[in-house]
DNA sequence: AACGATAATTGACCAATGGTCAACAAGAAA
DNA sequence: TTTCTTGTTGACCATTGGTCAATTATCGTT
């Protein structure tokens, strides 16, 4: 028997929108899902057709959110002619810093709620459904280290502390100005990202 | 007229220890007030002297779990002869991942909870309230550099990222083994965290 | 000791919300 | 048309965070 598939995408991403709209303005506690609904223009139940419940939408926006940001850096990457491994890491860095001090919401949005373990999960069922992109990054840094010749005893270790560093420093950079505001914290930043890759 | 201090510090001590070992077992959410007021032995309102909201009690106890494990750290190194400022750093680092690996509950409690502009503005409310003790790792490390004549352009931010770096990728290390189980993680960070106070 | 003032405590009560489900609608297959 | 599956609806429920008027405990003052 052929699977029946009538579920319209058209619902499920206009409660996406309507969720990520209201979570930018209200935030994801004081936003309710009967409002989500509303805004959407469903029935309360259809909500339920769609998502697990409640934290399943955010977990959702997240990783795509996320997964869109990273993916936009990469292609704007690609069509450069920076080639060395440090700079294309730094660009990429710096391309997504831009975007996110630009959207302090959705970087604020993005920090409160994310957790590696949600994060990972979540853009793996996405990636199964082929709803996402894959892993460019990890790509892009294995082939830099082969075709340059860098020494790394683990690549893959190396830019997950990367980007970690990144993320936890910036985010703190931009939204509270700790330790430094984001463009005076930069420098450091990039100076201990060479380091990494260039030991 | 002088002001009457009549709030019994037991009463509050009461409700964080009930908070702690409820938000442990069950979790943030799944753990209600009346619960907690429950196991304390006093009713509904009084928890609304002592806390602001939910969010309040979790927060002041992420704050003196934290501060308490940090100065522990702190206490066991001065009873060391280590006076290499990186192996300093590194033995306060060994010793909050020993602990956090044993009480895997508290970490989760911690990673899932914590945000560094709450737990700063936390820890700065408490300090000013004279219950948690001063900030003894940013003293070491200048102490450190002017000892050890150590060359940083800004001790200040490069302790920072230290403190990022280990907490954002131990977290993940610990909790999920990514990238790497802890303790074939540990000798990556520790590479690294030389790097950046050795140049 | 007695009194008044202030602060702490109580628990019934309320409003809001996440989630359920029986009934209904719409489309596909026969 | 009839049947079957899947999608949709919104009234309804249980739970919970937070409030507040009334009560009790404690301190300073006389």
């Amino acid at each position: 028997m052929k699977k029946d598939i009538r579920k319209e995408p058209e619902k499920e991403s206009k409660l996406l929108d309507s969720g990520f709209k209201l979570f930018m303005h209200k935030g994801f506690q004081d936003t309710s899902i009967q409002e989500i609904v509303d805004d959407a223009g469903v029935a309360k139940g259809t909500f339920y057709t769609y998502f697990k419940d409640k934290y399943d939408i955010r977990n959702k926006l997240i990783a795509k959110k996320s997964n869109k940001l990273f993916n936009d850096a990469y292609k704007k990457l690609k069509k450069t002619d920076i080639n060395k491994l440090d700079e294309q890491v730094i660009f990429i860095v710096d391309f997504i810093i831009d975007y996110l001090e630009k959207n302090k919401l959705l970087l604020q949005f993005i920090s409160k709620n994310l957790s590696w373990g949600i994060y990972t999960k979540t853009i793996n069922e996405l990636y199964q459904k082929q709803e996402t992109e894959n892993n460019t990054i990890l790509e892009l840094f294995l082939n830099g280290i082969k075709e340059q010749n860098i020494e790394l005893e683990n690549p893959e270790v190396t830019l997950y502390m990367i980007i970690e560093l990144v993320s936890s420093t910036c985010f703190n950079s931009i939204l509270y100005k700790e330790p430094l505001p984001i463009n005076e914290f930069k420098p450091y930043l990039y100076k201990e990202i060479k380091k990494l890759i260039n030991n």
